[in-house]
DNA sequence: GAATTATGTCAGTACTATTGACGCAATTTC
DNA sequence: GAAATTGCGTCAATAGTACTGACATAATTC
C-alpha cells in the first residue's frame, strides 16, 4: 500500500511558494490565526454542550438586540434547519427570548438574556485579549490597517452587515440603558 | 410560543459594544473576513465532491513536500481518524501519493501529484486574489502590518509551524530561521 | 526477544450543515 | 372577504468533519 498504484502520479518533492504567483504566506496565516482565534471559546462552550454555531448566534444576536430569524440566517449565511437546533437550545437553556415582532406580529425579535449576555461576554473576552495581544506586538497605529485589510477581505456586496451595529462610538463613554 | 416562559430572563434591548472593553469591532471583522475567505475554494471543492478538509490536507502537502502523516496531523491539530477518510481520498483521486520513509520504513511520506499541484493552486488563487485586491486598498507598506499582526495572532508555542515552509524569501530581512 | 513507534483501520458518536417538504399564522394583494 | 405571499417552525433524510477508544501490523529501538 505504500507504493503508488500502477497508474499514480509521480511525486512532485519542491514546495508550492509564492513564485507561482499565490500569496501563500498570508493563506496560510489567515488559517493558522482563525484556527488559534477560535479555540479559545471552544473550549468555553465545550463546558455547555455548545459548538461554534451557538457561540455565532449568540454574538449577533448580542450585537444587534431585536433582530429577526430571517436577519440572522442572513448574516450567518446558513439555512433555516442549521439554525433551527441551535436557536432552540440557546432559547431553552434562557440565553436567548424570543419576543413578537412589534410591526409585523409573525416576526420573532431575538434578544439575550442577562445569562446570554454574560456568555456573549465570557465568549468574546479571550477572543479581545488575543487581539490587543496582538497588536501591542504591532504598533498601535496600525489597528487601522487591521481593519481596512479584514474589511476588505469581506465580499463587497455584504459587507453593509458589518455597519449594521448601532455605531462603535470609540473615545465615548456612552449611556444609552 | 413567542412569549418567554415564565422562568425566562428578560429582554436586553441594548446592543453589546466596545465598551465592554471587548474589541468586537475586529471579533466581527475577523469573522466575516474569514466566512468569505473559504467561500471561494469551497465552491471548486465542491465539483470534486471535496471539503475543507481536503483543501487543508492538499495545502500542507504542497507546501511541504516529504511530510509524514503523524507531521501532518500536528499541524491540522486532528486525529488520526479525522484524517484518515480524507487522505485515502486524495490517494485514490491520485492527488497525493504516499512514499516510504527512507529513514525510518514506517513512515509515510505524503507529496503531491501533478494533479495535487494544479488543484492546489486552483484552490489558492481565488484567495490570493482577494488578499491581493485587500492589500491594493491599503497601502503597500501595510503588508508587513498584517502579516505581523496573523502572526501574532497564533499561539506562540504554535507558531514554529508557520516557519517550516522552505523560505518565504521577499524582500524582507526576516533573517533569523 | 520485548517494548516502542508510525500507521491504518474498526466501531460508535456528536455537531454542523445541507435540501426538500409541509403546516400555521399573519400580512398583503386583489 | 378570499387568495396569495411571507415569516417561522418542524419533519425527514443525508453529508462532512470531527471526536474517543480500541486493536492490528510492521519497523525500529533497546
Amino acid at each position: 500500500m505504500t507504493d503508488r498504484s500502477p497508474a499514480a502520479g509521480k511525486p512532485i518533492r519542491t514546495a508550492i511558494t509564492d513564485e507561482d504567483g499565490i500569496d501563500f504566506a498570508i493563506i496560510e496565516l489567515f488559517f493558522f490565526a482563525y484556527r488559534d482565534f477560535t479555540s479559545d471559546p471552544d473550549q468555553i462552550l465545550a463546558d455547555y454542550g455548545f459548538g461554534r454555531a451557538h457561540h455565532r448566534v449568540l454574538h449577533f444576536v448580542n450585537r444587534r438586540p431585536g433582530l429577526t430569524v430571517a436577519e440572522l440566517l442572513d448574516v450567518l449565511k446558513i439555512t433555516k434547519q442549521s439554525l433551527a437546533r441551535v436557536l432552540k437550545q440557546l432559547i431553552d437553556t434562557d440565553h436567548i427570548v424570543q419576543l413578537q415582532g412589534p410591526r409585523d406580529r409573525r416576526q420573532r425579535e431575538l434578544y439575550p438574556t442577562a445569562k446570554g449576555r454574560a456568555l456573549a461576554l465570557a465568549l468574546a473576552r479571550p477572543q479581545s485579549r488575543r487581539i490587543r495581544a496582538a497588536l501591542e506586538d504591532s504598533g498601535t497605529n496600525e489597528r487601522a490597517s487591521i481593519e481596512r485589510f479584514l474589511e476588505a477581505m469581506v465580499n463587497p456586496e455584504l459587507r453593509a452587515q458589518i455597519d449594521i451595529v448601532p455605531a462603535k462610538i470609540s473615545g465615548k463613554s456612552h449611556g444609552d440603558h
